[in-house]
DNA sequence: ATCCTCCCCTAC
DNA sequence: TAAGGTAGGGGAGGAT
């Protein structure tokens, strides 16, 4: 069976739920607490140090912005050795210094702006400053160390400040950018030879030099022209995100953060704002050369390949995101391509957020063109009411959602939707009806019969599987959802999603609007241009430690180190097909492994533990199409003692003593959960509540640890789980079964042309 | 019952 | 620049 994730379905506005709650913690009293900790935890780690080596760096407040060489621990010891701090969360009175080695383009000329109106009051330089200066024992100029494209334009832009105050930025140069369409990246949209059922592995072999049989830097090449690595790294990033949005605001990111949405209790009506670009990529395009507007387009890459997103002008002819540009071409012979440009939707993912962030209390990022708003207790400032009189009758969130999509309009120069609704569902959905370049109320009355008429494949967590399922049924609309009973669509996709379901087809939805959430686990994969020969063992070694490099850094970034890890392998099944996309993976078996590790983030360690586990596999060389790296149980190290985390010390000392924070455990969190260990059974002195509120697999370890200092009853023992021998069952099992993608059965009767139709969409 | 592990599904 | 990533919810089914 031909194995496909993608779907030609329109795509659809995506649900997150989020289910996992720290009571009554929020996340901004959570980032809060971490500061207070760190801040104790620096001064006693700098006792430690006994005696720094001077101070020079005295006054100096570091924040380390995303992944740097030397890392960030190596910063800090660093900084204090001369005698000055490190923050971990950004905050604009504290920070004297930002950190960066990788500093987008958009950052730079954002802050290029910021600082000659004299907003930001910190330096950002690269590692070297701090390296250099410690090795030469003395604080060396800032200027000489800014990051590369502050250095050209603002040299020490700080001592500049003071007499710069409205100056134009040296005229043209990155700002005039803005206003200069770009040199034609435009394509004729006639595919070279297109439509004919060309053996793509012709083309392969043209395409060979990029795949990881001829291409070293496979994995950073690939990954830096993916869409969906960079649609998908967006949470990864967000925390980066946030702090520059504090940056401009000249507030904390954990200002941003502290607010939760409203819940449903209280019985006041809530109002819920979902926003979302309308055709992102297309339209950032189209914003830099408006000769583009209002014509069938798509953007993927240049010699066609799958489409990432199309103009509204493209959707009328069927042109739909994931369909391959030479089936689209045939519905729409006109069509034009733009190539990707991911440095312009930073940049304006970054602005649209600095413009939510600015006119509601909470946001809950989605992605990297859409957010969810609580604005149940907001509404415009007074000054904008008062330069905007037309305002005044409309109701606070419609009014906070069109001065929000203006000023989108305005900043960026791109269309947005919004929905608004008494909760997330209705919300989305109406963003839905809203497209193109609207927005649109879904007042509580209308919800059910709204609902009622919709396919039920608009329903956020109906996708292709369960929408087949359904149409077995003959369930076409909602309205048909809403007769079947609960227990009848239980047994159909499971307890929880049964209940889901039966409530989203009446438009009920309590879920809050969550600023924030904590990761769970991470990782990085590919599985397009991977070909070894036979005897290219060694090769594919290689690609291991490259893609557990990318692993390392993403957990540096994160702060965290992992105790499981776990492997996907594309394994070619036999009589395969030739692969419908150029250099893809085609059919393949997946087999997962997975092992549980002692704490790590190294990328050595990561490596071998995933090359033991590939060749567990036994997989030839030559049939390997994929292979992903994914570390779970991660341990945040904010927190934690830097002698190497001993959780049951801190659990044996009182809550507010020091200890690494989990996923479900943010640290400091007091959270009475129910009885998973009689409390008679706990060590005295240990907090019963704080054990309790620890995952299983921490328990266990805490446990393990603690029986083990019992019986050697001597000094503590570098932390982390020790020999519970191979514990996973993949490695026990003989033959475990490989993942079959998608071995369900095709839905049948879906109708080609009901899915490509086009549902006329008013605007408001 | 509840937990644990290995998937499947979904969204962007 | 022909680049099918990433992460979470949650179900199935065996272990405890
Ligand atoms: N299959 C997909 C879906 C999305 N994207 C990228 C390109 C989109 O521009 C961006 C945002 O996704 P949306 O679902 O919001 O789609 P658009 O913004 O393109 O269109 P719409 O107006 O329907 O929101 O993510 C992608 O690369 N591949
Ligand atoms: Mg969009
Ligand atoms: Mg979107």
């Amino acid at each position: 069976m031909w194995m496909r994730k993608r779907k030609k379905d329109d795509e659809e506005e995506q649900e997150k739920e989020e289910k996992w709650d720290w009571d009554g913690g929020d996340f901004g009293v959570y980032m809060k607490e971490k500061e207070r900790k760190l801040r104790e935890q620096h001064e006693a780690d700098l006792e430690a140090e006994g005696g720094e080596s001077g101070f020079f760096f005295k006054g100096v407040v570091v924040w380390v912005d995303g992944f740097t060489n030397p890392g960030r621990d190596e910063l800090r010891r660093m900084v204090y050795k001369g005698g000055g701090k490190l923050e971990t969360y950004f905050h604009p009175r504290i920070v004297t210094h930002v950190v960066a080695t990788h500093f987008p383009k958009f950052k730079i000329v954002h802050l290029q702006k910021a600082m000659m109106s004299n907003q930001v009051h910190q330096y950002v330089v690269t590692p070297d400053w701090i390296v250099k200066s410690l090795s030469q024992k003395r604080r060396l100029p800032e200027s000489e160390f800014l990051v590369p494209g502050l250095r050209d334009e603002t040299q020490s832009v700080l001592n500049l400040a003071q007499r710069s105050g409205s100056t134009e930025l040296s005229a043209g140069r990155s700002m005039g950018k803005t206003s200069n369409p770009e040199p034609a990246s435009v394509v004729a949209g006639v595919g070279t030879d297109v439509g004919e059922d060309t053996d793509p592995d012709k083309f392969a072999e043209k395409l060979l030099h990029k795949s990881t049989r001829e291409n070293p830097n496979f994995v950073r090449d690939y990954f830096s022209a993916s869409r969906l690595h960079f649609i998908g790294s967006f949470r990864a990033r967000y925390e980066s995100l946030i702090a520059a949005v504090a940056m401009h605001r000249g507030c904390s990111a954990s200002d941003l953060l502290r607010t939760k949405g409203t819940t449903k209790e209280n019985g006041v009506m809530r109002s819920i704002i979902h926003i979302d670009m309308d055709c992102f990529f297309v339209s950032v395009a189209v914003a830099k050369d408006p000769s583009l507007a209002g014509i069938p387009l798509v953007v993927c890459h240049q010699h066609g390949g799958e489409i990432s997103s199309a103009s509204y002008e493209a959707r009328e002819k069927g042109v739909r995101a994931g369909m391959f540009f030479r089936e689209a071409v045939k519905l729409c012979p006109e069509l034009k391509i733009v190539t990707y440009r991911f440095e312009d939707y930073e940049r304006v993912t970054f602005q649209i957020y600095c413009i939510f962030y600015e006119l509601s209390p909470v946001v809950e990022a989605v992605s990297v063109d859409e957010a969810f708003l609580d604005v149940t207790d907001a509404d415009l400032p007074q000054d904008i009411l008062a330069a905007m009189p037309e305002l005044s009758n409309m109701p606070p969130a419609e009014r906070i959602a069109l001065t929000i999509r203006r000023r989108i309009a305005e900043e960026t120069g791109c269309p947005s939707s919004a929905g608004i609704g008494a909760n997330k569902l209705l919300a989305r959905l109406a963003t839905k009806r809203a497209k193109p370049n609207g927005q649109f109320y879904l007042s509580d009355e209308e919800a059910v019969q709204y609902v009622a008429d919709l396919p039920v494949r608009d329903l956020p967590g109906v996708g292709w599987s369960t929408g087949g399922k359904l149409q077995e049924l003959g369930v076409e609309r909602c309205d048909d959802l809403q007769r079947r009973s609960l227990s009848q669509l239980q047994a159909l996709v499971g307890e929880k999603n049964g209940e889901s379901l039966y409530r989203a087809c009446r438009g009920q939805d309590d879920k809050q609007v969550q600023p924030m959430k904590v990761r769970k686990s991470l990782g990085a994969e590919a599985s397009w241009g991977v070909r070894f020969y036979e005897d290219e063992g060694l090769k594919m070694h290689d690609f291991v430690r490259d893609l557990a490099a990318v692993v390392s850094e993403k957990l540096q970034e994160a702060r965290a180190v992992g105790q499981r890890i776990t492997i996907k392998v594309y394994w070619k099944m036999k009589n395969a097909s030739l692969p419908h996309k150029t250099l893809g993976h085609g059919p393949c078996d997946i087999y997962n492994r997975s092992v549980k590790t002692e704490r790590t983030s190294d990328a050595k360690t990561i490596a071998e533990k995933s090359i033991e586990l590939l060749n567990a596999v036994k997989i030839p060389p030559q049939e390997l199409r994929g292979l992903g790296i994914q570390v779970h149980d991660l341990v945040f190290l904010d927190i934690v003692d830097s002698s190497g985390s001993n959780i049951a010390r801190f659990l044996k000392q009182s809550s507010t003593s020091v200890g690494g924070s989990t996923a479900s455990n943010p640290a400091s969190a007091k959270i009475p959960s129910p009885k998973l260990v009689d409390s008679s059974s706990l060590p005295s002195g240990w907090d019963e509540s704080v054990f309790r509120s620890l995952p299983k697999h921490v328990q266990q370890e805490v446990l393990e640890e603690h029986r083990q200092n019992q019986r050697q009853d001597q000094r503590a023992r570098s932390a982390g789980r020790t020999s519970t021998k191979s514990e996973t069952r993949s490695e026990n099992a003989p033959e475990s079964k490989p993942q079959k993608k998608n071995s369900r059965r095709k839905p049948t009767g879906i109708n080609a042309a009901v899915r490509a139709s086009v549902r006329a969409k008013g605007c408001a």
